[in-house]
DNA sequence: GTCTATATTCCGATAGAC
DNA sequence: GTCTATCGGAATATAGAC
């Protein structure tokens, strides 16, 4: 891995672990044995640092979803779910959940890119769950939209208070909840262990 | 309202708007129109300063549960809804959902104080729920404890996705599938509009 | 091209004036 | 007691060495 990925990846672990304004620079440098200048030769703003952890985050999304076979919704969703669980036992948030908070102290170019993950995300999730209705594997009313975002908040939020109130005992207990009230036919139990030979591990939200 | 209670006020304010790690003593300054050196007078350190922060939150729940009648755990959940509903308007975040996301930077005593603001809310929470369900006026599986966390998680999320999503149809959409998988028998837009005159507006959690 | 040394700004915190 | 002037350090960012 060149120097700019490892860079790249290394933000996107700090984002996660510490969110975006408290990870500096220097926190990146010592974790790669350079200087903090030295980051800013190939991010000369932490913008747009920020700006490349989110589209790569996006990219690796969209590839996910373009290498799907059709009708494989369920499965996606199983991915979803086990990305969080892998979280979850390595006590990192989601990118939303790190993001989110620190949005109002963003400026212009930042808070797009946010908008544009949330959306994104939002927009697979919800094709997905609308899919899954569609074929009888999961039921619920309104919009599918409206429903992938509560899909989205109860894994983001699970992963905040996961980390507070001990254990990813409650990443589970929620998640269970969440596919109870969907009447999915899997549990999380079901899912195999998260895999760890992602491209990003900390991929995908 | 004396300068230290002001602090208190504004930097409870700040710390929905901004989160824990974005805000500053000069921030507070520029509002009171002190400087930044006066507040550390009042609180020496900012750990001093967000301990009170939660303790005034906490003790504002306490209150409330205190004088709340017996028998009106599901109008207490009204409140709650309603001011999350407030917070959703005025686009801030809940106490839980700014200062979870900054927790692995705490140091002790404020890692202690937000486990202890996210379980005593959540076991606020629990009960209210638990005796909804005895009463027959909700319906859920598992336990109230498991149930509040999701509860809790979905407020708290929707006010992070709809500073970013736009508008507070996000809280409305989210809170009224939320009322809906619990069977209430009230809606969203049921309630009164959030009224304004807290002791502190931005009560509670 | 890639990185180091350095500048600048702002943070939290202390010492001391009134 | 209350606040102002100021410190030491860390943050982002620039200028220039190799």
């Amino acid at each position: 891995m060149n120097t700019r990925d490892k860079i790249v990846y290394i933000a996107d672990e700090l984002i996660r672990s510490q969110g975006y304004n408290a990870f500096s620079y220097n926190d990146i440098g010592k974790d790669m044995a350079i200087r903090p200048a030295a980051v800013h030769y190939h991010f000369p703003t932490k913008t747009d640092l920020g700006l490349e952890v989110i589209r790569q985050e996006l990219a690796r999304v969209t590839a996910f979803r373009r290498q799907a076979p059709d009708g494989t919704s369920g499965d996606q969703l199983k991915r979803l779910f086990q990305t969080f669980w892998r979280q979850s036992v390595e006590r990192r948030l989601c990118l939303i959940g790190a993001l989110t908070p620190d949005f109002t102290t963003f400026d212009d170019p930042m808070q797009d890119a946010v908008k544009k993950l949330c959306s994104e995300i939002a927009g697979w999730v919800a094709v997905c769950l609308e899919e899954e209705r569609k074929e009888g594997r999961m039921r619920f009313e309104g919009t599918a939209a409206d429903r992938a975002l509560l899909v989205l908040s109860t894994l983001l939020s699970s992963l905040l208070l996961g980390r507070v109130m001990g254990g990813h005992s409650v990443f589970e207990s929620m998640a269970d909840q969440l596919l109870r009230d969907l009447g999915a036919d899997w549990k999380v139990w079901d899912l195999e262990p998260p895999p760890e030979d992602y491209d990003n591990p900390y991929s995908y939200i």
